[in-house]
RNA sequence: GCCCCGGUAGCUCAGCUGGAUAGAGCAAUGGAGUUCUAACCCAUAGGUCGUAGGUUCGAAUCCUACCCGGGGUACCA
């Protein structure tokens, strides 16, 4: 409808002005119409004419050749022209289907990213939340969306979480993020402890197999909890990603690219970022091992086997990676450039409880399953036979309402209200719209 | 220090590829309705759009400087 009307104008434009103007039609207010144009204002600054003029006559033409589309158009302000959608117009808008954009083609949405052996918190579930809503938006401009995970399995967080669980006298069961937290003080304020950690984070890397059972039981107990987690968001991967699938391709392609892309500095393999306006980062640390950056490097090219026929792959995390995600695709593109260029990094701010609860009793942080049960218990209480669908949409919502860039405020009562800019608000509107027109049509 | 992001009504936020008196929800104040799932309705009040310059016929929107908050800034992720 948009792009129909919009094009009818610029013909118009180049029938009577014979100029080229690029048109916007903007949403105004209500009042004035369904769509505005200042497509006058435009012309009068090419052609130097009154703007007022110009509108008037391009609204008489546009009333001659629009037909029954509009029921109106008017000149107004300095010149701004105002259409009125017919009913007609309006009914056949709403069966037009939405621009397919990516029709037919593969897009990757990489989002949520949660590490095994550390608890999911509510800035992996802002990702997950805003990940998924944009991996629903590709799929409606008709992209086939693969949705793909990566998670940290190997490192010293690992080691932390595995030294809580070897020190546990009981087998490790239900939340893992406690022996996380556990290890984590403990490497923080007790030498020994740290010695220990350090100790049995080189087995890991080394693939100690005296380990190997209680590191798969761990594993297996983080993806559990994540899976449960998923399962309530209604959110589904269609692909995980580990880092120790990633690492050994990344190195690779990092010792392939040394001397070229890559430079020894310091005993450490760096990519210049100064070069392209950024900063310096370490990909391979004076000890030969990998960083970070090396293992996304690894994840691209992963990625890029798999799905070689991608239009776009969309990777989003919080925004303490925006920058370094700058380097690392600056030092992709110059050994992949189709696939750095295919690739966009967006980033969303952090997330903040209005009622201050940020950490739990223990000093982990505030655990994306607590808060689902957070808001669960809270919509109980006010709406009791409030339906699980409400809860999520009240969450979902929440985390969706703002433009991605800023940190968010989460505000539990405000999400499940029924008055208000809420999830269950337009869930409500929705259904009564939904029984006014049923019973209408009997 | 340098780089990135944010700074709009009491609160949470839209608007930022320049355009019509800066909008919404919540909260506040004053009213109306007792119901077809009332998703409420009407009205009032509330804003130096961080600050100061600049560009423009026109700036919340673009440019510059500065202030405040958050993040990043070589061997963590």
């Amino acid at each position: 409808m948009r792009d129909r009307l919009a094009k009818t104008i610029a013909d118009i434009c180049k029938d009577l002005f014979g100029t080229d103007v690029r048109i916007e039609l903007t949403r105004p207010e209500e009042k004035f119409g369904d769509f505005s144009t200042n497509a006058a204002l435009q012309l009068a600054g090419k052609l130097g004419t009154k703007p007022r003029e110009a509108a008037e006559k391009l609204a008489a033409k546009l009333r001659e050749d629009l037909g029954d589309q509009v029921s109106e158009v008017t000149v107004a302000g300095p010149g701004f022209i105002n259409l009125k959608l017919s009913d007609r117009a309006l009914f056949e808008s709403l069966e037009t289907a939405p621009a397919q954009r990516y029709a037919g083609q593969e897009v990757l949405v990489e989002f949520g990213d949660p590490n095994p052996f550390k608890a999911m918190h509510v800035g992996h579930l802002y990702s997950y939340i805003v990940g998924d809503a944009i991996a629903s938006l590709l799929e409606t401009a008709g992209a086939q969306v693969k949705r793909l995970s990566y998670h940290g399995d190997v490192g010293l967080h690992v080691a932390k979480a595995l030294w809580a669980m070897q020190k546990s006298a009981e087998p490790p069961k239900g939340d893992i993020g406690r022996f996380y937290a556990e290890g984590a003080q403990a490497y923080e304020r007790d030498e020994q402890a740290k010695a220990q950690i350090d100790a049995l984070n080189a087995q890991i890397y080394a693939n100690d197999p005296s380990l190997k059972e209680l590191y798969d039981q761990g594993k297996k107990l983080s993806f559990d909890d994540f899976d449960a987690i998923l399962k309530t968001l209604g959110i589904r991967t269609d692909r995980r990603y580990l880092e120790s699938e990633s690492t050994p391709v990344g190195m690779e392609m990092v010792r392939r690219n040394t001397g070229k892309v890559f430079k020894e500095s310091e005993g450490a393999i760096v990519y210049e970022g100064e070069k392209s306006g950024l900063h310096t980062r370490v990909f391979l640390t004076s000890k030969g091992l990998p960083t970070y950056e090396t293992k996304d490097l690894g994840l691209a090219e992963l990625k890029h086997k798999e799905y070689p026929q991608v239009a776009l792959s969309v990777i989003i995390t919080a925004h303490e990676q925006a920058e370094y995600f700058k380097v690392m695709l600056a030092a992709l593109g110059e050994i992949q450039p189709e696939l750095a260029k295919k690739t966009k990094h967006l980033s969303h701010g952090f997330v903040s409880l209005s009622s201050g609860k940020m950490s739990s009793r223990t000093g982990e942080v505030y655990g994306a399953g607590e808060l689902l049960a957070d808001v669960a218990k809270a919509a109980k209480k006010q709406f009791p036979n409030s339906a699980r669908d409400m809860q999520l949409g009240a969450v979902k919502y929440a985390f969706t309402r703002h433009r991605l860039g800023g940190d968010i405020v989460y505000d539990v009562n405000e999400s499940i209200s029924l008055e208000g800019n809420s999830g269950p608000y337009l869930q409500y509107a929705h259904a009564r719209a939904r029984s006014v027109l049923q019973k209408a049509s009997n």
